[in-house]
DNA sequence: AGTGAAATCGTGGCCCC
DNA sequence: GGGGCCACGATTTCACT
């Protein structure tokens, strides 16, 4: 029963404009009943949106780090993120537990243009920086083990279905 | 000219099943014309595929975290990517500069989860680990700033078509 | 929830500019 | 490289189960 929606979300995330044709065939259904499934699963939020991949080497960005930064003075408002927001070089900004507020990961075209955007988030959001550089990217993005919750994200309730729950304090 | 190829980038990273009809409207050309430029943007790389972008919360993986590997005897053949491969809560796998030899981003259910992945992970691949919890996601997968190579990732002139990136020195 | 059919719209090849 | 045309296929809705 979910076992299709499984195979829909894995479908489409390896494929994000397949048609509901070939989707259809994939999961053994008619046309109809999958784009309805794909249409809840869309308003239930498990689907949240589709994008193109894009190749960074060809969009000439190349170089690629993740950036942990601190700030200079820990009595100041924490409003890192926003303040950094107007970057375009920063793909992605994680709150981090451990010695660093922050964990940012940037994409450049070079060393002068990463040495730039460090300057620029040093003095955006008045933190010092940690950098670690990626020299080369094994995988990325993957595609995850899909094991979808009955009723989406809801209900705080049970346990789920694999590994004997998260959390039960 | 390119401009134009910056605009179909950035409304196909935005949403990536967009029509060639809507896309047309937006960049302001005829049907045609988007088709073929997309079509180019295909083959040359610069668009790599399609993916549906999923909620982690809703496929019950709400907790992300960086995990720094090292290996526990440096002089032992370093595989660890291919190693970790089939561990499906590993999202991306980076090799970097620094102490570390490669950092890993995990989704997890929960501490357990990520206790028993973390388990795995230094098993599998005889390395030792640094993890760092996300606590929250301000923002992640951000569309870049497109500003594309007039002819795509291709000839640099001897040098491959990798890393030959932006160092005018 | 799933099916099948029907109207609408998008797609993908061609030819002309 | 852009525009317009046209046959085919996909999307989306509806009545039925």
């Amino acid at each position: 029963m979910e076992e299709i929606d499984r195979a829909i979300v894995a479908a489409l995330t390896a494929d994000g404009r397949l048609s509901y044709t070939d989707l259809a065939e994939k999961v053994g259904l008619s046309v109809s009943a999958v784009h309805q499934r794909v249409r809840r699963l869309e308003q239930r939020g498990v689907i949240n949106g589709y994008t193109a991949r894009v190749s960074f080497e060809a969009l000439d960005l190349p170089l690629t780090a993740f950036v942990a930064i601190r700030p200079f003075d820990p009595s100041q408002p924490d409003d890192a993120p926003v303040r950094l927001a107007h970057l375009p070089e920063i793909d992605s900004c994680y709150s981090v537990a451990g010695e660093d507020f922050y964990l940012l990961l940037v994409r450049v075209a070079g060393p002068l243009d990463l040495e730039r955007v460090l300057q620029e988030i040093r003095t955006s959001a008045n933190v010092t920086t940690r950098t670690t550089v990626v020299l080369s990217t094994p995988y990325e993005h993957r595609p995850p083990k899909v094991a979808l919750d009955p009723a989406g994200p809801h209900r705080v309730r049970g346990a789920s279905a694999e590994s004997a729950g998260s959390q039960p304090g």
